[in-house]
DNA sequence: TATGAATGAGTCTTCATTCAT
DNA sequence: AATGAATGAAGACTCATTCAT
């Protein structure tokens, strides 16, 4: 096997994916059939089962290119305030790339038939299943904070509730405050945690 | 006017609903098919579309009659324990409900694309469209409880969560404590609220 | 059977004509079904086939209503000039009833699937399978004109030349000289005959 | 380039072309659908829409891939007969191949509510809108016949003679003289014309 | 590595007609 | 005379996947 082949395969698995992206973008959940994406990426069918076992499994690599999280969640806050404005950024940072992808994408990605967005499945971890869970860890063992509910938990209640901002923000057709809802119900939230 | 046949008729309805709901527990929502589900009640192929405009019509009787709001709403309450208390019980007895339709049929409704989640547009309100704004005001009224958020926006944040605690419940297919997740982050941040 | 028996059962039966025609008119042949039928005239799905056997039986029913032609078909011409602007006459007269119906009407009408299109099956004879044979017949006897082709041949041609007169107009929507071609093809075609 | 797949491919489209037009005469057009037409071509249903896009597409070629104008319509005509026996020559020419078709198939082509067959709309011109206009001002030019209608009104009045032949022999289920009808009609006309 | 031909079960829906009431 | 529930075959088309080249 040359190098020129690796490149050459790693070069068509880019297009699938590129390919699959554009189409789960415009044209839906449903019209991502292996005959649409082979159309859009110039392959032919065959080459796509060379490179994906099956459709599953294309779909399971599908997202992993989130941005980079935290800033500085590994600097110990110093205050209560501190840890609240924090986390509240991380997910505001989060506000910013799902505008960018856009109301029609997103609301094609956000179904609960999507397990790419499974934490359960993941191991590599995209927004908003990579949670803030150590950085609340952190501040609790340096006793900036203190709340009684077992982490997990704590990371579920706000991945549940991030996905509901997401989800309004899709139904309304990005026609709703994304930030102002996410600040508001997360500060809240915290506000109530500890 | 209650002759045999009119009491056929709705046997033969009650016949479809019951299969199409067995098949949804028990094979998943992928096998809900028209064809499957006429199989499964013993009944033809025409005959569903005789009592059905379309498969959608039939989903759509799923979620349209979805159990009332607690009348208790109405009682103004008497203590902040209270009035979380009985909001958290409207939304567990709305998991029940979407334990016995299975999270298999759940994750099909609950898309962003779905525009009957979208309280702008709907006028006849299902769960979690219907959220327990007025008796937040009722309470607040009574001076029970207090907040400083509008109220628009206490019913968008729990509407969010709401979603959020179905979505998640639907992702992990029902392995997921739906009815502690809910009761849990509803608790948390309703005690952030007040 | 009592006469008011009698006359609600006339009634359904124009109930349905109607409905079949409207149909026609509006949706289209495809649309022309027996549920779609009763519907449009609030009659039971059993009760047309209390009506009519088939639903070619009632097709074989439905153009029957076609304005009487001939003014003067009978008086015995007296010049060739006249023969001709009496049949040109005749399907100017037939251009006007075409534009009274439409012609998304008429598309709909003129397939050659419509059988009662066909001169071999009538015996009742809507325009165009009514011809100016007997017309011609006279003309030919006072030795006004002369020609050499059989009868029958004439009013077949004749008879397509309009059908495909008519066809072009539909074509067309409508946007044709639809009298300008009737007259000028005609008379061409007559000029040739005599 | 030609290695084994295509050929077998192009083997495969010849079958599902034979096998159409097998149906298409044996048991006429209401038969031909594509479950009988993979049937008789012995070949997976898939495969037909591997190779078509749709059963129009299909059947879109039957009608695009008409046979050629006969090429000595471009050699100028030394007499008015020879006009005549030209064009009706052409239109004979268009008989045979309607009658390879069938007239089940054809009556479902000739619909005004085809606009393939619409004048205006086509660029690729099939019969019975590849009219021999051309050869008619050629001849005019070279004085070999001479006559006062518009190019365009002759042509027109062509193709409605054409499209009411080709009707009548649909509506007769090709049981009429369609070629002898064709012939007689057009001399009669083009002998007026001249 | 890549092609694209082939598979065939599966999708929802429409239809003319029959028949017990 | 009228109702409408029931039938079930048939319709066009989509899909993920396999495999010989």
């Amino acid at each position: 096997m040359t190098g020129i082949q690796q490149q050459k395969s790693r070069e068509t698995k880019t297009k699938i994916f590129a390919a699959a992206k554009k189409i789960l973008e415009r044209d839906g959940y449903d019209k991502l059939s292996i005959k649409n994406i082979c159309k859009e990426a110039g392959v032919s069918n065959g080459s796509f089962y060379h490179h994906f076992k099956t459709k599953d499994d294309l779909l399971s690599y599908y997202i992993e290119e989130q941005p980079g999280i935290d800033p500085d969640l590994s600097t110990p806050p110093s205050s209560k305030e501190e840890v609240i404005e924090t986390i509240v950024n991380v997910y505001l940072n989060y506000v910013e790339y799902c505008k960018t992808l856009g109301p029609e994408f997103m609301a094609n990605y956000y179904t609960p038939k999507n397990q790419s967005l499974n934490p359960q499945i993941r191991t590599k971890r995209p927004y908003p299943i990579i949670t803030v869970g150590h950085y609340l860890k952190l501040a609790k063992e340096h006793k900036v904070i203190e709340f009684f509910l077992p982490l997990e938990a704590v990371t579920t209640d706000i991945r549940m509730l991030v996905i509901g901002n997401v989800f309004e923000w899709c139904l309304k057709k990005g026609d709703a405050d994304f930030a102002g809802n996410m600040s508001r119900s997360l500060k809240t939230y915290l506000n109530g945690l500890f």
